[in-house]
DNA sequence: CTAAAGGGTTAGACAGAGTCCAATAGTTAT
DNA sequence: ATAACTATTGGACTCTGTCTAACCCTTTAG
């Protein structure tokens, strides 16, 4: 992959998503997809609002709570005081660094789960996800 | 396993952890053995707090987080709002369903994970937690 | 050209989980 | 008793995230 992000990209990314292309959306999207990072709302917000105050607080969490939905982006809960936001919708899983609150993706290739449980009648699966939480080896 | 779990268990419990046995302990300890559920820090201090308010929020907090550290709990981390305590550190893992906030054990026996990724240098894994997201099948 | 309609954005008030702090209460050990 | 700890407490505070009502902007209809 390693694709090279424009904003004209975002536009077509956000088409193809259902989702109306606006000034704050775009640079939403686009802050997320060209670091390709996991990242806070609250990260989001000061890299969009860099040079001078644009978007709001309740649109970034309005956006991101659309981008979700629209399956543009995805959330990652491992950190019990925010959540982060994955541009990377592709199955995979995740290393959490408990001490400095990094996160690093693991390619699903690199974990084999052989055998899920049956879930209870009518229940169906939204996602499954892996986190092996780490910190360095002093203690 | 199903104890039968008593409040002089608990204070064994708390010794064989090297936690000071101490009223407010003891009662957290037991609300979250007793039943043998997950909950979450408010739940705990409702129940401690059933018949008239006995211990502080502070406390509650100050003991979880104690209980965490000497093992005696686990944290689960699936809902963005708040964390869940689990008395059960049997190694296991989770269906957490995202409409109602129900949480569920699984056996370790009923997922296989195969292979895990090689770490960076120098990192130790804490655990592993895997979390299968369900929801009704409605939509 | 103007008006209504609809979607999107906004500031700021608000909510809820969790932390901090300085004062107080218990508990040993001397 | 007294000193030295350890544990608990209320309340103020912080930080994410939500809500609301006003406002803006673009499109469509008359």
């Amino acid at each position: 992959m390693q694709h090279h992000y424009t904003r004209d990209n975002m536009v077509e990314l956000l088409r193809s998503h259902s989702v109306n292309p606006t000034h704050q959306r775009i640079e939403i999207a686009y802050s997320l997809f060209s670091r390709h990072e996991h990242l806070s709302a609250e990260q989001i917000m000061a890299y969009v609002n860099t040079r001078h105050s644009e978007t709001s607080k309740a649109t970034v969490y309005n956006t991101l709570k659309l981008f979700v939905e629209k399956k543009l982006v995805r959330e990652v809960i491992v950190d019990p005081n925010k959540v982060f936001y994955d541009p990377n919708t592709q199955p995979h899983h995740h290393i959490y660094n408990i001490e400095n609150g990094e996160l690093t993706d693991i390619d699903v290739s690199e974990i084999t789960i052989s055998s899920l449980p049956n879930l209870p009648a009518g229940m169906v699966t939204e996602g499954v996800d892996v986190i092996i939480r780490v910190r360095q080896h002093t203690v």
